[in-house]
RNA sequence: CGGGGCAUAGCUCAGUUUGGUAGAGCGCUCGGUUUGGGACCGAGAGGUCGUCAGUUCAAAUCUGGCUGCCCCGACCA
């Protein structure tokens, strides 16, 4: 490809708003280019590296026997009714009328799809397990697309679908795709492990994402060292410290004026943290047998910790939980800043909710529902008794590993991919079923595993770049070759570009007449693996000169030799990352 | 949905405080000189100042509404 023919530019500054280094240079460099918030046009380049990367994720899902089909973009709603998510999803889902006013909708995932074709085309045990895939266009309606193409509202992603008679082909089919997502990774030049995750609103009965670590990342993982312990923090378990034992003490209360947090409380009594209770007051919508109640949920962690809202939400069965405004707190008689367990109005609409370190924590400072006053030595069951006693409360740095108990730490990560054992939930509300060995008829079991691919891209250039530029590994690279032809050796650099595509290499030559500065730099920011230059000096001695972009060796390569060695160079740099694709033992 | 910021030429930004004929650098076009790390000289093109309304003799500038974009949080199948 002749840059003086190529669709797009590189820009010398990003816009100033951009702030995240792979969305920076992805735009500097002329691969993408924003359409609107969370859309964007994949350019030439972009649409190469893409393409790459689509094809790696053919090779390891053909690999592990996945067939490739194409699913539609564009669904009827009645199979999202169905299976209820229609009524479930709100505003992420992109929903429109066709022009006979049927309701339709804009794909953000197949699950539906796959068990609308499983109802149609799988009869017998002895059509499974199967595996299909396909790599399409996806719209999520965002409330915050974000950082390029990390978060993004229409993107592209691979997933596939797994289809067994039995829980245990599901394992094997689960733990193959563990294996090829890792491969897929690695291959693209991103490290990511996998964690343990929430199955959410799939539901299912495992889930693991794969993170790649960077402070970058929108999510929190608790990671241990000690053990290698790993999940992502919504769901991750500690060791909580033990309160010492004691006798109860009688409670008493005691003056505390304008003392509302638990910092101050604890400084003002004298006591640790941990000695104190902390209220925290949530609204959650409880879905039930098609209908929604609301109920204000009054949760108690120790004051040494945090709530954390998902394993409150999962301990709740609740669908949705929000912060309860501040009449809804008074409204029980509980008092902002004072709130205590002990001695509120019975109220059928308030869950009380207690983490199961506090019944186990005598003698807490609690509020007294008194503004201006907390209670001392306040004792679960005694003083007070919850509706529910669960682990709700946040890992935090520090804590003990659930393993090994060894300090965990945090660490910032993006999702690159997941997969779930997602069961029967879309084969049983669709009739995906299928008559087994015993003649009985029983619901095909689904698993899903997903990529984004341009997410990938995105965090491979996040991996894989210097202050000059991207430098993207030679796998999905748009081109393998930067061919720079220097003033006056324009024919030479001409015969040089010819000999290179007559073999069929990937160059992208740069055949500008600017200057070379202009060209190097460009050279770097597009970041391909292999430079070349042709230019006087290494032409004199018969050769041109060649440069990794990782490297700041420069040797001349004779012209008679020229195609074997780089392709020899190319070879190598494949085998690098090769290298790279190994094993990862499967952790639950 | 809550909080913050921004919107002027393709890009980066100045001009807004104190209303008075639209600016710079880079990029682009033409001519010439250069040619191993974002070169130089000369001549040009390019903006209804996001949008709608209001105040005013006069609005990029003041006021209000709306829209869009970026960041933080909530959310994230």
């Amino acid at each position: 490809m002749r840059m003086s023919k190529r669709f797009g530019l590189t820009l010398r500054e990003a816009p100033a708003d951009v702030e995240v280094k792979s969305h920076q240079l992805l735009l500097r460099a002329g691969f993408i280019r924003p359409l609107a918030a969370g859309i964007f046009s994949y350019l030439p380049l972009a649409k190469r590296s893409i393409t790459k990367i689509e094809n790696i994720m053919r090779e390891e899902i053909n690999g592990i026997g996945g067939q490739e089909m194409t699913m539609p973009v564009v669904h009827p709603a009645d199979i999202w009714k169905e299976t209820k998510r229609w009524y479930e999803i709100g505003t992420e889902m992109g929903r429109f009328y066709d022009k006979n006013e049927r309701d339709m909708v804009l794909a953000m995932t197949h699950e539906e799809v796959v068990a609308d074709l499983i109802r149609r085309e799988i009869q017998s045990y002895r059509q499974l397990p199967q595996l299909v895939y396909h790599i399409q266009t996806k719209w999520r309606d965002d409330p915050r697309p974000r950082a390029g193409l990390i978060r993004v509202r229409e993107f592209t992603m691979l997933d596939s679908y797994s289809l067994d008679a039995n829980e245990a082909s599901l394992d094997e089919q689960y733990r193959a795709h563990y294996q090829a997502y890792f491969n897929i990774f690695h291959r693209a030049g991103i490290k990511a492990i996998a964690v343990a995750s929430d199955v959410g609103m799939m539901g299912g009965s495992m889930a693991h994402e794969y993170m790649y670590l960077t402070p970058i990342g929108e999510d929190t993982l608790v990671l241990c060292d000690g053990c290698g312990y790993h999940a992502n923090r919504q769901i991750a378990t500690f060791k909580k410290k033990d309160a010492a034992a004691e006798t109860a003490l009688p409670a008493e209360k005691v003056a505390t004026p304008d003392v509302s947090t638990i910092e101050a409380l604890a400084e003002f009594l004298g006591v640790p943290k941990a000695k104190t209770a902390k209220a925290v007051f949530m609204v959650a919508t409880m879905r039930e047998a098609g209908t929604e109640t609301q109920k204000l949920i009054f949760a108690i962690v120790r004051g040494d910790m945090e709530v954390n809202e998902t394993k409150l939400t999962n301990a709740l069965k609740a669908h949705e939980l929000r912060p309860a405004h501040p009449e809804e707190i008074s409204s029980i008689g509980a008092v902002a800043g004072y709130a205590s367990p002990v001695g509120l109005r019975s109220n059928k609409n308030v869950i009380i909710i207690v983490d199961d370190a506090v019944p186990t924590s005598p003698n807490l400072v609690a509020g007294a529902n008194e503004a201006g006053y907390h209670l001392r030595n306040v004792n679960y069951g005694r003083d007070y008794q919850a509706d529910v006693v669960a682990d709700i409360a946040a890992a935090q740095e520090g804590d003990g590993c659930p393993r090994c108990g060894q300090p965990i730490y945090l660490s910032r990560g993006v999702e690159v991919g997941n997969i779930f054992k997602l069961g029967t939930k879309y084969t049983e509300a669709l009739g995906g079923t299928f008559v087994d060995e015993d003649g009985s008829s029983k619901p095909v079991i689904m698993g899903s595993y997903g990529i984004g691919v341009g997410r990938l891209l995105a965090c491979s250039a996040e991996e894989n770049h210097d202050d000059k530029g991207l430098m993207l590994p030679i796998t999905i690279a748009p081109y393998h070759v930067h061919l720079v032809g220097m003033g006056k050796m324009e024919k030479e650099a001409d015969q040089v570009y010819e000999q290179l595509a007559a073999a069929s290499l990937e160059v992208l030559y740069d055949d500008r007449d600017e200057s070379a500065g202009v060209k190097f730099n460009d050279a770097d920011l597009i970041g391909l693996p292999i430079r070349l230059t042709v230019g006087a000096r290494a032409w004199k001695e018969g050769g041109v000169e060649m440069k990794l972009r990782h490297s700041d060796e420069r040797i001349i390569i004779p012209l008679d030799n020229l195609v074997n060695t780089v392709q020899a160079q190319i070879d190598a740099l494949f085998a690098e990352v090769q290298a790279t694709v190994v094993p990862v033992p499967f952790e639950e």
